[in-house]
DNA sequence: TTGATCGGAGACCATTATAGTCTCCGACCT
DNA sequence: AGGTCGGAGACTATAATGGTCTCCGATCAA
């Protein structure tokens, strides 16, 4: 359950080795174009094309068309929050089909429902945990946070 | 993006509504049939029903045959966590389709896969959260658990 | 200036998951 | 014994997913 896309998938590991390739050592600044990441990671690579174009149209990374073209972080690794990377491919996230319910529309639970109150806090939790980890913290093997809830405590599994 | 199923919705309404009316005050310990549920929340009652059994055979209820059968929590409301609940509709939680790969299994992303570690991590997160928060905790307006997480602070939006 | 190399964009398809329905069975209480 | 309940399975329609194919336009370098 909770599982996300393929695509998004696709998206994160070409992100961050754009980001690795890009604030690395070896050859900073360097273009990378889609074929180099679909052999690296076996991805398809028209699929993988259709990702890093999503991700071009959400100004996360910049294209560079002709020869020697590629794409290029359009900012700095720590100012792309996995959260970001995740809503470009698969949209906002939302826990339940009423998170995003506009003036008007209610679905066929929403007058008796109680749990929709509870669900949204769950869902900002994960919210603010996918906005707190960056690009940065998936390149290198920089400890991740882990989260400190206050229930956490004394809940046997 | 991370949306939970119907499936997954009806029993957390389903659960909630029979912890209500078993540790609620107007009839405590009575027994809660799958008609009164579904016609109280508008659910399709036969696949609610299929949704009960799952519960029922996860041992999360316990159910009771004949008239005036129906069923009741099979432990206390604080004793069953929402990844419980969760994970007994969706199957167990997995970020990623490796998160549960057995041994010789592997994705074609593996060998060069950088984002295994860091996902599992955000898993994880996922799992502590949804495993510190119970039933009790959907019931009545008890305020709910926020996540503290150190890296949160200063990171833009 | 032309051609090979890149991204951009769209239609298209197969497979799977989801949401929901239908039918029949067996248990049980009165 | 009959009506009320859950148990279980097959079945279907629709949508999402993962992936492919084709054509276009930009661009650099020979």
């Amino acid at each position: 359950m909770l599982k996300i896309s393929k695509k998004a998938d696709y998206a994160l590991m070409a992100l961050q080795h754009i980001a690795t390739v890009q604030f690395g050592d070896v050859t900073p600044g360097r273009v990378v174009n889609t074929k180099e990441i679909a052999e690296e990671y076996n991805i398809p690579l028209e699929l993988l094309a259709k990702v890093l174009q999503t991700l071009a149209k959400n100004a996360l990374i910049e294209s560079h068309n002709g020869p020697k073209g590629g794409y290029v972080l359009a900012r700095r690794a720590h100012q792309i929050t996995i959260a970001q990377i995740l809503e470009s491919i698969e949209g906002p996230l939302g826990i339940t089909d009423c998170s995003h319910e506009k003036d008007g529309e209610f679905c066929m639970q929403r007058e008796n429902c109680h749990i929709r109150t509870p669900l949204l806090k769950v869902q900002d939790s994960i919210a603010q945990l996918l906005n707190s980890m960056t690009l940065q913290d998936m390149m290198g093997g920089t400890p991740l946070i882990t989260i400190q809830s206050p229930a956490a405590q004394g809940v046997e599994q």
